[in-house]
DNA sequence: ACCCCAAACGGACTTCACCCCGGATAGTAT
DNA sequence: ATACTATCCGGGGTGAAGTCCGTTTGGGGT
């Protein structure tokens, strides 16, 4: 044997069981929240659909928060495609104001559609990462430190600003909405005033006028 | 007896003895919190301690969830009542830029605070009434339509723009900071800075400049 | 092919929020 | 004072999240 070695070279990656029963879990969990709603995702019976022990889907998710976040990891990475090599005005190539205009468009129709499923990732025990490292406060802060170049912005606490926008974008529909709730028009109306007032508030922060 | 009578006049304050339990219960809980934090604040330990019933904690909070709520309930109303009969800038007497800055910085010293039971306060089946009929979003509308009759604002949507302005100031509060959580110089300093964030959002969407 | 052990598995166990409902009681009408 | 009833109280019961630890196994090393 080698007389000296390093314990890991990569941060060693789930072994091959393992990811096979998170892909299950997953569309296990998939089929019965499509079928039952968030509601009734119970860890119990997931392990018990999925023919796995209840420690294995904790071990995997380490919550049921946990399985609801993995969920919108997916959905989050496609939507993050868009942004980072989509077309314009989403993608890059537009101008920083519309840009931002777009983003927040583009992310209040992906926060309606999977609004039970965000809801339920919030976990009472854990900070939530939308206003932290979330996708959109990193978003919002490289389009801000773009403007800024531009001359568009002239704030010093870029951070600040992008929190504090991600929150204005994302709040409404994390903390305000029900639940579940009717999806009836009422969230859907309400999210086009929110798009609007999203434009003009973006276009007032970098002083178009 | 009267052959006729409405089943009820006002809508029926609680009977003496649950109002002493109430407060006998709110006073338990706020010792058993400073003693140990809000995590060990468990319904039948609290319940125990009180020498009362679980039962009669749930009748009295509806949920854990609601003892938290009930504990924010007093501190509110006496920011509350800074924020409307106080002296300006919070109270009423300054203009309206300075009374929103004034605002947002009492709020986030308020929600720094309280922040751990602010934290315990949300509930995974409830949503949350911060965005909604939140004192922010209702006080912030408020001073919003003042400036609008001022001149200061052009917004049509004032609702919505109160509504993510309220985001926007309690959100990296709420979502962010995390649970309990050492607190040491960290949050404060970032309190500073959302705060000092916040004026120069106030300042551009009344467009002062 | 075999060894080895870190990682994964399973499911009983613990803890806790919340429900239920029979019994007690405060406040009111007589 | 007495009776009446809406409200309250108590604490055992239930369902679900999360923990623990003994057992099993994937897969790199020899």
């Amino acid at each position: 044997m080698n007389a000296f070695r390093l314990p890991v070279g990569p941060p060693s990656a789930e072994r091959a069981d393992a990811a096979r029963n998170r892909e299950h879990l997953l569309k296990v969990a998939r089929e019965m929240i499509s079928e039952s709603g968030v509601r009734r995702l119970t860890m119990d019976a997931l392990a018990e659909r999925a023919q796995l022990g209840k420690g294995t889907v904790f071990r995997r998710f380490g919550s049921r928060a946990g399985i609801f976040a993995a969920l919108l990891d997916d959905a989050d990475r496609t939507f993050q495609q868009q942004v980072l090599y989509g077309p314009p005005p989403l993608g890059p190539g537009a101008d920083v104001t519309a840009r931002l205009v777009a983003y927040g468009r583009a992310r209040i129709e992906f926060l309606l559609e999977h609004h039970a499923i965000e809801r339920a990732a919030l976990d009472r025990n854990q900070q939530v990462t939308i206003a932290a490292g979330g996708m959109s406060t990193t978003h919002i802060r490289m389009l801000l430190g773009q403007a800024r170049r531009e001359g568009l912005l002239h704030t010093a606490d870029i951070d600040s600003l992008a929190m504090q926008l991600a929150a204005a974008l994302e709040g409404p529909f994390v903390m305000y909405l029900a639940p579940e709730e009717n999806a009836t028009a009422g969230p859907a109306r309400r999210a086009v005033a929110l798009a609007d007032s999203w434009e003009s508030l973006v276009e007032q922060v970098l002083k178009v006028q």
